[in-house]
DNA sequence: GTCTATAAGCCGATAGAC
DNA sequence: GTCTATCGGCTTATAGAC
């Protein structure tokens, strides 16, 4: 597969938005500031990206894939019983959370922020993300034979959520381990109720 | 109480501001759309507010004591058993989800949009409604009997924080109702746990 | 209603590869 | 000599603030 010099500029404004986008969210960043990062001139990052919102898609595009592998690198790195092992995940994420530059799930915080415009790529791109995730965790709890398993991977995904909204708020990531609780306690129930 | 007819502007101004930004977040509103909104000029507004910044803080300050009495409001309302009282306040959010201008918790989206200033007074105020929601969970459930309310308040407030954040996302209702039936199912569970 | 800063996006030009 | 990828500078609009 041909790669040109181009491409390698792409990938370098696309890092640069990145670390911006996620840093400081949209609005508060400026194709200038993202140029400038990424060492090149806004005219060159105008012939790679039509538009700001492009590059916006591009940096949510780079993120998906990564994000997921995150989590299931977290639950394969686990042992012991299903719950222990979802557990593990938030504990993960935990983990990451205390890090400097965290700040929260991007795609949770883009849609946020694009909020009176539902219908914008990114806000698309996040929906598609956290699906992803969702069915996911369907696919690993149903893997174990736990009866309704897209039922406690939404209970699931919905306390991953709220873990990093929360953290937004509160900045205290004792409240991704009470996630982390309840999604054990909830699949540990309807692992019970299978029975 | 002596009222002036500035403090008269001042919520007029206020009102404006919680339409807009509440609707449009933040940095998508300037103030002069906030000023026309009110029907006063620029001038009229930084005589009330210093700043951008003092504005918003005094929208989510107008808007904590009715989001919380909302809550209470579906609580009180419902009959039944403890968790099945809980869970119509999921029932309750999600109905007000259904209308046009409902754009999630103004709080978090906030919170979302200011990430890079953690300090700024209104991620402030965020954190404190936050905290009111969850104590107040924490006295009703404690009032029932339940060992361990905190810690099951916490995990109610994590799924209607995680509701709000989803809904930005997907736009269904139907995980709002996931979420009630998750934070009834960790309350019968905890209940249970105590006899 | 005026001021100053900064935003997004576009134009003309050019250096090197083939 | 055409094509690709880059640069510096420019325009117009809109922001917050007084």
């Amino acid at each position: 597969m041909a790669r040109s010099s181009s491409d390698a500029t792409r990938d370098r404004i696309v890092k640069a938005a990145n670390s911006l986008f996620y840093g400081k969210g949209i609005r508060a960043v400026s194709v200038d500031a993202v140029a400038e990062k990424a060492g090149i001139t806004k005219k060159t990052l105008y012939y790679h990206f039509r538009s700001k919102d492009d590059l916006v898609a591009a940096y949510l595009a780079s993120r998906d894939q990564p994000n997921l592998d995150a989590f299931a690198g977290y639950f394969e790195a686990a042992q012991g019983p299903l719950p222990a092992r979802i557990r593990a995940i938030f504990t993960g994420i935990a983990t990451a959370a205390r890090h400097r530059r965290w700040k929260g799930c991007g795609f949770l915080r883009i849609a946020a922020e694009l909020v009176d415009t539902p219908g914008h790529p990114a806000v698309k791109a996040a929906g598609a993300h956290k699906k992803r995730v969702e069915t996911w965790l369907a696919e690993i709890i149903a893997a174990e034979g736990v009866a309704e398993a897209d039922r406690v991977a939404r209970q699931i995904v919905l306390l991953m959520d709220g873990a990093f909204a929360t953290m937004l708020v509160h900045h205290d990531v004792a409240y991704i381990e009470s996630a982390g609780d309840a999604a054990a306690t909830l699949l540990a129930n309807a692992a019970r109720e299978a029975r």
